[in-house]
DNA sequence: GCACCTGAGTAGCTGCCCGCAACTCATCCG
DNA sequence: CGGATGAGTTGCGGGCAGCTACTCAGGTGC
């Protein structure tokens, strides 16, 4: 993360990666996703990660919204603390949607995996796409970028 | 980018941060898409990013094959190199939308900007979204994610 | 009561890489 | 020939990543 371009850039997608755009975050977000991960010692075994690191990646998480800490206490152990994705960080998912596909597709590997989403209850695949408001999928080479005021 | 998950990690979304989970990088593509920027002056003017930092990226974008280098030349003027987007890299244009949409609704700003994009020709905006195969719109909320192999 | 285990971190150190500034190099213009 | 411009390279300095080792609190086995 550039320290050039603060959290007020003018621009959506350099405030997004000011808070994602560090690598570690999103794997944490991933695996709190589709693993269903909220622990410290998941995360850590999950990524490998330093745990001086992922003590920092969880406190920036929860500064900024995007995951809350709860004390939990199964019957038999003492109170722990988890951490489970806000609305915010759940959000995310088509972020990770859209990596996930392009990592598959642009970066194959024997025996890779690529989380699949899948609406709930009915477990009917979802994808990813763009769409126009007919709901015509539109593929990403016919598609020209504007800068546009948000509103 | 964390050194301990190298370019063969099976997660397809590791091996896409392996290549776009620097700051920098997304920014450079979503100049190049949305700004249609090619030069190196048009990246430094336009991103604040230190010379030494932009050539480095501009290599591992070379590398990676989301750009290609081409010397052109335009009439009274020396021969310049420019670097355009390759298929690869417009396909990450799911990435930039998602993070965009995100950095908007999330991160709001005032005077802030969020790509847009629009088919092209017809100029019709086209909206990122989660779609089941018979069409339907998904809100992220009612999805859940899974791991799966990759085919 | 005490040793031990486990989960959740903290502390200290090393090295790399970011970021800045200054410099180079080639070519074109006047 | 002198200056401007585009495209980088080089040389520091500091900060954060990443590793390992350590701490601390509570529950369990004996």
């Amino acid at each position: 993360m550039p320290k050039t371009l603060g959290k007020d850039s003018t621009c959506s997608i350099a405030r997004s990666l000011e808070v994602v755009g560090d690598t570690w975050t999103l794997l944490i977000v991933r695996e709190a996703m589709v693993a269903g991960y909220t622990r410290f010692q998941e995360f850590r075994d999950a990524l490998g990660i330093a745990p001086n690191i992922l003590t920092k990646r969880l406190a920036l998480l929860l500064d900024e919204g995007l995951m809350v800490r709860r004390t939990y206490q199964e019957p038999g152990c003492r109170a722990r603390e988890e951490y489970a994705l806000t609305e915010a960080g759940r959000s995310l998912s088509l972020v990770i949607a859209a990596l996930g596909e392009w990592g598959r597709t642009h970066r194959p590997h024997p025996g890779g995996t690529t989380p699949e989403f899948l609406v709930e209850e009915s477990e009917t695949p979802a994808q990813l796409a763009f769409v126009t408001s007919d709901g015509a999928h539109v593929p990403p080479e016919r598609l020209v970028a504007r800068r546009t005021p948000d509103r």
